[in-house]
DNA sequence: GCAATAGTGTCTATGAGACAATATAGT
DNA sequence: ACTATATTGTCTCATAGACACTATTGC
């Protein structure tokens, strides 16, 4: 407690991110490939140091920009832009070889992006399905029935999980879902992507009952499209309610 | 992402901890006076650096030692001890006026300690009404109604803030509950735990039901205690299950 | 017409909440 | 007897999930 500023250990302070995203309805998750040691050559999550005088929330931001382009917002709703939330933080003393670094971890929910490979300073970036990335768990570039699989650098595994946990029992009582999608969407989109990030098969009519159903939580546009072929489906906007109620419930629980 | 370790911004990083206990039917948070600048004088959560070579959970729990005498671990159940996890960070270039200081807060849920004062190195230490302390908004000192109400060092009054809410909703998904308890307890004690938390009046015998009926909440122990007065009444021990299913719900929602 | 998706209606089982009734202690 | 708490039972309403059925497009 007599807590003294002048004699303490020296730390330095990451961001790392989790961004997320539904591609062809997969749950992705975007990872960069390492240009030196340690992990050289294997693929980490996207993140760099907290600015001397930057808060941790806009250094997140920050990072997220300079990867994706995406500008952050905090509530779902105004696009093009992500969802950004504080997800955990990782301080392990030997978590990174070097020194002794504490990662703030964040979450980002995105829209899917037109470009594949998304602009950054990093050497290599690519969506890669979660499945995949969690799938390995500590063999290196495993291949099993042509998945490309490899375990990620640090302790950046255990972060993804968490991420990727974070987001799917969000998704049950929150609006969050709607941040996976394009400004406007169908129903059908939108169950497409609960359907994605929980693995799982709804029933597509109870599905639409139920989120027509609760207030403020979609908002007709008026419009409607057949992007999807069959009938035309009616074009929503993410409404203003950010918590659900009562909450979507994730099937086989 | 070029990302040269020895070029980085130096931090200092702490762990402030939330720790929570239901006395008198109150929910109450251990707060310790300051006994320098800044905010001399004024309550803060108890807290301090991270050494070293130190796990930042492991900080968590030395800090909670050093300050109640209680043993922190993962899963609630075995006592005595407390839950102890991660809550959120928070650094903010200018939360602390002397140095940049990245905050990695955690949660504790404590059952009612014997001393009103727990031992530590503090100064001094009460168990504070968090009603009273979140009441106050930025007004040092204000007393209504005779009740001591001041706000906060720091950003703590946030991270309280934070801390509570986590508590109320967690309890409602999960066991958490029986962390408020002693080792064993009734279902009566337990329902007032609930209402203490969630500052509301709930039905006994819908209650009762609940609970007894969620397979691995409760575990009777074949005892009964008439230290409520009335009946006597069975007690039991928290279960192994971690998660309920279906959940409490909080009532006027 | 046929395939595909969108959307509505109906039925049933489950659980939450209201509340009557009974049980067992202390005074 | 009276009070206080515990515990069980019963009733009603809302909703999740199963699934039949209709609607509207493109081919």
């Amino acid at each position: 407690m007599p807590y003294d500023p002048s004699a303490f250990p020296p730390f330095a302070v990451t961001v790392d991110l989790v961004v997320l995203t539904v591609r062809r309805d997969a749950l992705c998750a975007l990872v960069v490939r390492r240009g030196e040691e340690p992990y050289e050559g294997q693929w980490a999550l996207p993140g760099g140091f907290v600015g001397a005088d930057e808060d941790l929330s806009r250094a997140a931001a920050r990072e997220l920009q300079e990867e994706t382009g995406l500008r952050a917002h905090e509530t779902a709703g105004g696009f093009p832009g992500a969802h950004l939330e504080q997800l955990a933080t990782y301080g392990a003393p030997d978590r990174d070889p070097r020194m002794r670094v504490v990662s703030v971890a964040h979450l980002a929910l995105a829209p899917d992006l037109p470009s594949p490979t998304p602009g950054g300073d990093a050497q290599g970036a690519r969506w890669a399905p979660v499945d995949d990335l969690l799938g390995a768990t500590d063999i290196s570039h495993r291949n099993a029935g042509g998945a490309h699989k490899a375990s990620l650098a640090f302790d950046h595994g255990r972060i993804l999980a968490a991420g990727v946990e974070r987001a799917r029992s969000k998704i049950e009582y929150s609006s969050l879902a709607t941040a996976f999608c394009p400004p406007e969407f169908t129903v059908g989109e939108l169950r497409r992507v609960y359907e994605a990030v929980w693995g799982v098969v709804l029933d597509p009519r109870n599905f639409h009952r139920k989120v027509t159903g609760t207030p403020g939580f979609l908002v007709p546009t008026g419009g409607t499209t057949t992007r999807q072929g069959g009938r035309p489906a009616q074009l929503f906007r993410a409404g203003g309610a950010n918590l659900l109620n009562p909450p979507m419930l994730r099937p086989e629980v």
